[in-house]
Formats: structure tokens, C-alpha cells, sequence
RNA sequence: GGGCGAUUAGCUCAGGGGGAGAGCGCUCCCCUCACACGGGAGAGGUCGCAGGUUCAAAUCCUGCAUCGCCCA
């Protein structure tokens, strides 16, 4: 290995691009289902639309899959993560109709046939552009597997699925009232639909008896559906109207009359406790109309515009008609009252169209027989949900669940194997297409237009990647997967239903593990959208930042139960860490002349050594622990600690007294230990960032093609050492008070100047061992430490663990600062002691709490005390000088 | 209306019964032989409010307020 100098900052850009085609060429993502030597990990990847480009949210999501499938990797695991991206049925058919647009065309003036050729040609030129946008993010999927959910064996799986189902009757198809968006011209999941408050109004319709007694005044929301109603309902428990049910009014505009009926669904309390009507327009009205039996009249269009039933609104948009109605209504004198009102109004999620409620004949999903297993998978632990919170919810919306509409009325996306007899009116479904009826044999059949619910393939995701319904080795190997790391956005349409599906086809759960992680919001805590225009581009932050400082920003702000607000900021202050750990590494090559790799032998180390090697299994076995709980932004918080804060700040330092001053042998020992240290940081991080990792790796005198192969850090727990650390701890005081007080009394941190110690016992020993590295990093011309050290005039004073430091001051300093320095030291010491004295006077504090607790207490209170007097003596004795 | 979560330093967030923490920002000093994308030293908080449990509450319980999300 070339061994060349590194230059003085981290440069991102040729790195990135140089270490992911060297993993790629080695073979480093494959997956192998013929290896049966090593435990297997497998997550599926949440398939991005194939009409997306990389957003926050696939970037935080990827990211996390390639911290554990890089992390289980390096543990020694075969693992495959499985990419791949989604047809995305009415997003993809969007897209394409709008680049017809340009040319003056719909998809009509194409026909189905060519329309569906264009769609693919878009597919090919630019389906692939996430899969390169997630390559730059570093991900370590099996590129080689990669799939779409149209391609022809993922559509087979789809096939099967549909037929098998609709053969036990878990799927069937009628006439019911569905979500119907009149853009996309399609009925949508209830799912599908996003309510959100609008403000429209509240209209006061009188609807005149039949009889001329008087009249009914209903309230509504939509007057134009009134074309459409055949009843006014009342509560039969109404005393207002209790006369009336059974005569009939007059419907205004249409001039027909309807029945007053009497149903106990009408809530007394709303509007006037009428209501009108509409079996055809609205949910509950169909209900309402089916139990009493209601003509069912539908004046609209799926366009949402008014049908030849509207009879001179005819032709009109829906909200046309609103206006006109009300004007004719006003006109009439019909309209009693209006007042503005707020009320929940369904959005189509694609296109964010207003929903009707329209009635159709669509395909269903059964959705209850299927759901119960799934329910008691996750009951029975089989499938973890994490973090737990969810599993409620999962459980809440599993239990409520409703049948599921899976037929849409577009043409992209796995067209329904159904095929309708002209001659006998069954309906043949098969798994291979057919030209003859299967009840009568007859040719004369037509099969059914409509494409399937996209996440009615989503669902097989993570067997129908692997094969099914073969029996593939795959399969076999790697499913069910070991994870599946997702936001909540998709828990119903999604996870559930993979659930349901798995369990279902495959006999068995989709996954162990559901990693619920938040959503990517921006620093004020808004959503991301192109509307609001505070979306902030990954791509540009890694190139900017570098792509670790990016990934590693995501990791850190990925605690679990909270949404991440992201800012370019954060990105910034993580590149620094980056950049440190550059450094690091710079310094540690830089000193390496004579190195020769070696066993450590902790036992016969110095001190120094070992206490960082301590400190070192420590932070390795807390990142373990972060990361088999899921917990990313301690996984990061560990490494950026341990990395920054002790090895950097202070082993760094400490070793330098051994490079540049030590036996030969220390020198050595020096070398070892920051080799081994930044070999296991490397090692640590290398799940977060591949990149940085990997290049300073291929640097250091290591063993082995590439730190992606190279084994995770486990921690050495012969390494561990509390007590040494508490020396070590001891040690950093010192040098922190000799520190301050130089600040404090203005000098300059690298002036050199004598301190003394007095101390006893094992501090006393432990002082005199490591003066040499006090001496180093207080920056001293003389460190004496002693039992019996007489305390110089005019010196500065502090304690620290019992041990009083004293730094002459004499001509160095006025004595004003020195007083002022140790009147704030003397007030924090008493606002402790007064905590801790309140504590020791209460007398079932002594007799209750535990006997550590109390033994802590008084150790404390004796320190305190101690510090107290020495502190006022010190005081006393300056100002006694001034 | 039901459910979930949040409320801790100026900002973003950890911490979940026993001495209030981090990062960023801020103030002061310093280009000390890895790093100014740096080093050193500081300032800054009745832990949303009100009750309760406990020897002890930021932490557990109850209620309230504000904000957010999901479901009706």
C-alpha cells in the first residue's frame, strides 16, 4: 500500500466517486443465496417512485438501511438489500399525460396501446435516475437485483396473488360508494384521500311541504348535490319534526317530491336538524338510502361535471353549479340562511383534487380475514414494531380496518386479469390471459380496462423481489427479512399490508423488525414542499458538504419518536467532525516512522495507553448497544464523542510526550495504540460514513482489501478499567484548573509557568507519575507535587478531588482578578453545600434512602467543606495583601 | 370527538427518581510542531403551568395550557 502523504483537509468529491466503484467491482454488495456458511441479514428497500428524485426523506430512510446492512456486513452476516423502485401507477401516468400536453395530446388521441409504449419509453429514460441519486448517497444495495414492480416477474407474482385471492373469495367486485377524484379520473383508497379544513359554507334550504302545512329547512354544505336527493331525513326523536315523517316535500329547483323519513342517524343538533338526502353523493346518505329503500339519482359525471340528470345545469362543473344553485335558490326565496363553516374536505394525494363521493363498480379487497393474522403476528412478537409507539396505532387502524377498493380507472399499471362474457355475463379470471369465456367458452369477451392499486403490488414487495411464487433460493435464504426501515407516512398503505400479504402468501411474516423513523422537516419544523420552497436538496448538500458529513447529520438527528429539522447549518458543523477526524488521521500517519505492527499487550502498557484503550472499549461497546436498538443518533453521539472529545482532545495530546520524548519503546507503544484506536474508530463510523472511512483506512499499516469487509469492533472488555479512568479523570482536573486559572487571571494558556501540588496517597502517586503530560498540556515550566508542599505567597488556588493546586501568581497577575476568580469559585461551593446540608439534616432522608445514596451525600459534603476552607483561607490571605 | 407525541440554555435536541447535559450560536484569549473546518477558558436554565406520590421529582401519577401528527 502506498503510503503518501494526505493533504491538509478532507476532499470529498474524487473519494466518493474512486471507493463506490472500487466496492462495486469487487462484488462487496452482492448478496449470495448459495452461501449457507454464514448467518444472513436482509432488508427490502422502501421502492421509490420511479418518477422521484431524491428528497430528505429517501436520504434519511437510505441511509439508515445502509448503517445496518454496512454494520452486519462488517459483523460477518450475508446480507442482501434488495433495491428497486415502484411503477407508481397515478404519479407515473401524471408525469407522461403532462409531457403529452405539451404536445396537444391525451392520452385518448394515443390509445391505450401507445400511450403505455410512452410510458415505458419515459421509464427508460428517466426511471433510473433515483437509483444513480442513491448511489451518490453511498448505498450498498445488490445493484444486480434490482427491480421494478412492473417487470415481468415481479407482474407474474402480482398475478397470482390477484387470483388466488379472488379463488377463495377474498376479492370480489360491486357497485359501492368510493372515493372518485374527477381529475385522475379514478376511484381512490380510502387511504388515498387527505382531509383537510376548508372554509365554505353552511346554505339553509327550505324545502316546501307537499302539502302547504309549511316547510322543512335543511342545512348543507354541497346545495348542488340537492339535484340529486330523494329524501329529507329526521331524527324520529325530533319533536320539531316528529309530525312530518311520512308526508312529503317539495324538492326546490327539480319540483319533485320526496319523502320525509325518519332515521336516527340525524343528529338533532346540527344545522336544523334536518338533512337532506343524496344516496348518490355522499356516504352516509347511501347508507341512510339503502336502508330505506331511496331511488338513487346520480347527477354528475366522473369528470365532476353536472349529467343530463341536472337536467339545465347539465354540462356545468360541480362548483359552477354550486353558485348557480344558490343564486336560484336566492331567486326563489328558498334560501333561509348561510353562514360561513369549516369543514373537512377529501384531497386526492396525487393531485390534490377534491374528492367526490361517487358511486361505481370497483374490485375489493376483503380486508378483515387477512388483517387478523397480521394483527396477531405483532401481538405474538413474531413482528417488532420500533419504537413501540406505533404498534398501537398499528393495532388501532388493523382492527377498524376496512374493505380495500384496489381497482383503479387508469391505464399504467397491472391491468386486472378479468375478463366478462357478452354471452353467459360470468367473469373468467385467470393467471394466463385468455380469448374464451371459461364458464361458456365463448369468445365473445372483454376484459376488464382497469389497472390494479399500486400498493396492491407494493405489498408483495418483499417476497415478489425474491421470485415468488417460486420457490427461489432467495426466498428460502434471506426472506423473512431481517428489517424494514420506513417513515409512518406509509405504516397503513404500506407495512400493513406487506403484513397481510406475507403472511398470507408466503406463511410467514414479511419482517422481524419495522424501523419506524420520523419525518425530515425543515429548521422551522415545516414540511419540506416544493410549494413552500424550503426544500432543501440532498444532492446539493452532498456536494457541498461531502456525503458522510451529510449521512452522519442524518444519523445524529435520527432520534427516535422525533421529527428531524434539518438545516444546512448542522450539515456545515458535522463536516467539521469530518474534517477533524482527517486530522487525527494526518497526525497519526505523520508518526508512524518506525512503526511495526504488533500484538498490544495491554497489561504491560503505561498508564496512559491503557486508560485511552478503556476509554476505547467503552465507546465501542455503546455504539454497539445504540446500534442493535436502533438508536442512530447515539450510535453517532458515541463516535463524535469519543472521537472528538477524548482521543483528539486529550490522548492525542498526551501521546505526543511519547513521540517526541519518549524510551524508543514507549514511542512504539505510542504508535500502536493510535493506530489501534483510529483502525477502531474507522472500523466504528464506517456504517455512518463509507467514504472517509475508507479512504483514510487504505492509508493506515492494516491489513486487508477494504474496510467494508474488515470486521465491526467488539468491545475488549479485558481493556476496561474504571479505575484507571478515575486516575485519568483526576489528571484532566488538574490540568483543567491550572488552565482556568490562567485564563482567568489573563495569562496566556502557552505561558510557561511552575505549579505545585499537594496531594496524598494514591492522587499523590498518581500526580507524580503523569507530570510529564500536566506538565505538557498545562503548558509548564515546572510541575512539583508533594505531600507536605509549602504553599507560595501570592499564589492562586485551587481544589479539585481533594487535591490543591497552587499557582504562583507573584508579578504575574493583579490580585484583583485572583479575589474576584475565587469569590465565584467560593459561591458555587456554597449553593452546593446548601443542597447537599438541607439533604443531611433531613432525618428520613438518612433513614430511607438507599445507604450508597447517603455515603455519596456525606463524601461530597466533605469535599465541600474542605473546598470551602481552603477557598476562604486563600481569599483571606489576598486580601489581606491588598 | 378519539389516539399519539412534544413542551429542558438564544436555537436544535439528549437525559426518564438521587450533584441540570450536548451541538450550534454568544463572550474573552490564542495561528502552541494534525486540524482556524482549529485550540483554551467562560457566560447562559424557578426542566410549559397547577396539584399529587416519595426521604428525594426535569424524571412517576392526575389535571390544565400551547403546538404538532394520525384517525373519525
Amino acid at each position: 500500500m502506498a503510503k503518501e502523504e494526505l493533504p491538509k483537509s478532507y476532499e470529498p468529491r474524487g473519494v466518493e466517486e474512486k471507493w463506490y466503484s472500487y466496492w462495486l467491482e469487487k462484488g462487496y454488495f452482492h448478496a449470495d443465496e448459495t452461501d449457507d456458511s454464514r448467518l444472513t441479514y436482509s432488508i427490502v428497500i422502501p421502492p421509490p417512485n420511479v418518477t422521484g428524485s431524491l428528497h430528505m426523506g429517501h436520504a434519511l430512510n437510505s441511509t439508515l438501511q445502509d448503517i445496518l446492512c454496512r454494520w452486519k456486513r462488517m459483523e460477518g452476516y450475508n446480507v442482501l438489500w434488495m433495491p428497486g423502485t415502484d411503477h407508481a401507477g397515478i404519479a407515473t401516468q401524471n408525469v407522461v399525460e403532462k409531457e403529452l400536453a405539451k404536445e396537444g395530446l391525451t392520452r385518448h388521441d394515443l390509445g391505450r396501446e401507445e400511450f403505455l409504449k410512452r410510458v415505458w419509453q419515459w421509464k427508460d429514460k428517466y426511471g433510473n435516475y433515483i437509483i444513480e441519486q442513491l448511489k451518490r448517497l453511498g448505498t450498498s444495495c445488490d445493484w444486480e437485483r434490482t427491480r421494478f414492480t412492473m417487470d415481468e416477474g415481479f407482474s407474474r407474482a402480482v398475478r397470482e396473488v390477484f387470483v388466488r385471492l379472488y379463488e377463495e373469495g377474498l376479492i370480489y367486485r360491486g357497485d359501492y360508494m368510493v372515493n372518485w377524484c374527477p381529475r385522475c379520473h379514478t376511484a381512490l383508497s380510502d387511504l388515498e384521500v387527505e382531509y383537510e379544513n376548508e372554509e365554505g359554507g353552511l346554505w339553509y334550504i327550505a324545502y316546501p311541504l307537499e302539502d302547504g302545512s309549511g316547510e322543512v329547512v335543511v342545512a348543507t354544505t354541497r346545495p348542488e348535490t340537492l339535484l340529486g336527493d330523494t329524501a329529507v331525513a329526521v331524527n324520529p326523536e325530533d319533536p320539531r319534526y316528529k309530525d312530518m315523517v311520512g308526508k312529503r316535500v317539495i324538492l326546490p329547483v327539480v319540483e319533485k317530491p320526496i319523502p320525509v323519513i325518519g332515521d336516527p342517524y340525524v343528529d338533532m343538533e346540527f344545522g336544523t336538524g334536518a338533512l337532506k338526502i343524496t344516496p348518490a353523493h355522499d356516504p352516509n346518505d347511501f347508507e341512510i338510502g339503502k336502508a330505506h329503500g331511496l331511488e338513487v339519482v346520480n347527477v354528475m359525471n366522473p369528470d365532476g361535471t353536472m349529467n343530463e340528470k341536472a337536467g339545465r345545469y347539465a354540462g356545468m362543473d360541480r362548483f359552477e353549479c354550486r353558485k348557480a344553485i344558490v343564486e336560484e335558490l336566492e331567486e326563489k326565496g328558498l334560501l333561509r340562511k348561510f353562514e360561513p363553516y369549516v369543514h373537512s374536505v377529501g384531497h386526492c394525494y396525487r393531485c390534490h383534487t377534491a374528492i367526490e363521493p361517487y358511486i361505481s363498480t370497483q374490485w375489493f379487497v376483503k380486508a378483515k380475514p387477512l388483517a387478523e393474522p397480521a394483527i396477531k403476528a405483532v401481538e405474538e412478537g413474531r413482528t417488532r414494531i420500533i419504537p413501540d409507539n406505533w404498534t398501537k396505532v398499528y393495532y388501532e387502524w388493523m382492527y377498524n380496518i376496512r374493505d380495500w377498493c384496489i381497482s383503479r380507472q387508469i391505464w399504467w399499471g397491472h391491468q386486472i386479469p378479468a375478463w366478462y362474457c357478452k354471452d353467459c355475463g360470468e367473469i373468467s379470471v385467470s393467471r394466463e390471459d385468455i380469448t374464451r369465456c371459461l364458464h361458456c367458452g365463448s369468445e365473445n369477451i372483454r376484459r376488464d380496462p382497469d389497472v390494479l392499486d399500486t400498493w396492491f403490488s407494493s405489498a408483495l414487495w418483499p417476497f415478489g423481489t425474491m421470485g415468488w411464487p417460486e420457490m427461489t433460493k432467495t426466498l428460502e435464504r434471506f426472506y423473512p427479512t431481517s428489517c424494514l426501515v420506513t417513515g409512518f407516512d406509509i405504516l397503513f398503505f404500506w407495512v400493513a399490508r406487506m403484513m397481510m400479504m406475507g403472511l398470507k402468501f408466503m406463511g410467514d411474516v414479511p419482517f422481524y423488525h419495522v424501523y419506524i423513523h420520523a419525518l425530515v422537516r425543515d429548521e422551522e419544523g415545516q414540511k419540506m414542499s416544493k410549494t413552500r420552497g424550503n426544500v432543501i436538496d440532498p444532492l446539493v448538500m452532498m456536494d457541498r458538504y461531502g456525503t458522510d458529513a451529510f449521512r452522519f447529520t442524518l444519523a445524529a438527528f435520527a432520534a427516535q419518536g422525533r421529527d428531524i429539522r434539518m438545516s444546512e447549518k448542522r450539515i456545515e458543523g458535522y463536516r467539521h467532525f469530518v474534517n477533524k477526524i482527517w486530522n487525527a488521521s494526518r497526525f497519526v500517519l505523520m508518526n508512524l516512522e518506525g512503526y511495526t505492527p504488533g500484538e498490544l499487550d495491554q497489561k504491560g502498557l503505561a498508564p496512559v495507553h491503557r486508560w485511552i484503550l478503556s476509554r476505547l472499549a467503552h465507546a465501542v461497546a455503546q455504539a454497539n448497544r445504540a446500534l442493535e436498538a436502533y438508536e442512530f443518533d447515539k450510535y453517532a453521539g458515541v463516535i463524535y464523542q469519543f472521537t472528538w472529545h477524548e482521543f483528539c482532545d486529550w490522548y492525542v495530546e498526551f501521546s505526543k510526550e511519547s513521540l517526541y520524548r519518549g524510551t524508543p519503546e514507549d514511542r512504539l507503544v505510542a504508535q500502536r495504540v493510535l493506530v489501534t484506536c483510529l483502525d477502531t474508530i474507522l472500523r466504528l463510523a464506517h456504517p455512518v460514513m463509507p467514504f472517509v472511512t475508507e479512504e483514510i483506512w487504505q492509508h493506515l499499516p492494516v491489513a486487508g482489501d477494504s474496510i467494508m469487509v474488515a470486521s465491526f469492533p467488539k468491545p475488549e472488555e479485558a481493556w476496561m478499567d474504571d479505575a484507571l479512568e478515575e486516575e485519568f479523570v483526576l489528571v484532566m482536573d488538574v490540568i483543567a484548573a491550572v488552565r482556568n486559572i490562567k485564563a482567568e487571571a489573563g495569562l496566556a494558556l502557552t505561558k510557561r509557568i511552575k505549579v505545585l501540588t499537594k496531594a496524598s496517597g494514591d492522587a499523590l502517586a498518581v500526580l507524580e507519575r503523569e507530570t510529564p503530560r500536566i506538565k505538557a498540556l498545562a503548558f509548564l515550566e515546572e510541575f512539583r507535587v508533594g505531600e507536605d508542599l509549602q504553599r507560595p505567597p501570592h499564589s492562586a488556588l485551587a481544589v479539585v478531588r481533594g487535591v490543591e493546586v497552587y499557582v504562583p501568581l507573584e508579578g504575574l497577575v493583579d490580585i484583583d482578578k485572583e479575589v474576584a476568580r475565587l469569590e465565584k469559585e467560593l459561591a458555587k461551593v456554597a449553593k452546593d453545600l446548601e443542597r447537599v446540608e438541607k439533604k443531611l439534616a433531613n432525618q428520613s432522608f438518612l433513614e430511607k434512602a438507599p445507604v450508597q445514596v447517603v455515603e455519596k451525600e456525606k463524601r461530597i459534603h466533605q469535599e465541600l467543606l474542605g473546598k470551602k476552607e481552603k477557598i476562604s483561607a486563600s481569599l483571606e490571605m489576598f486580601k489581606g495583601l491588598g
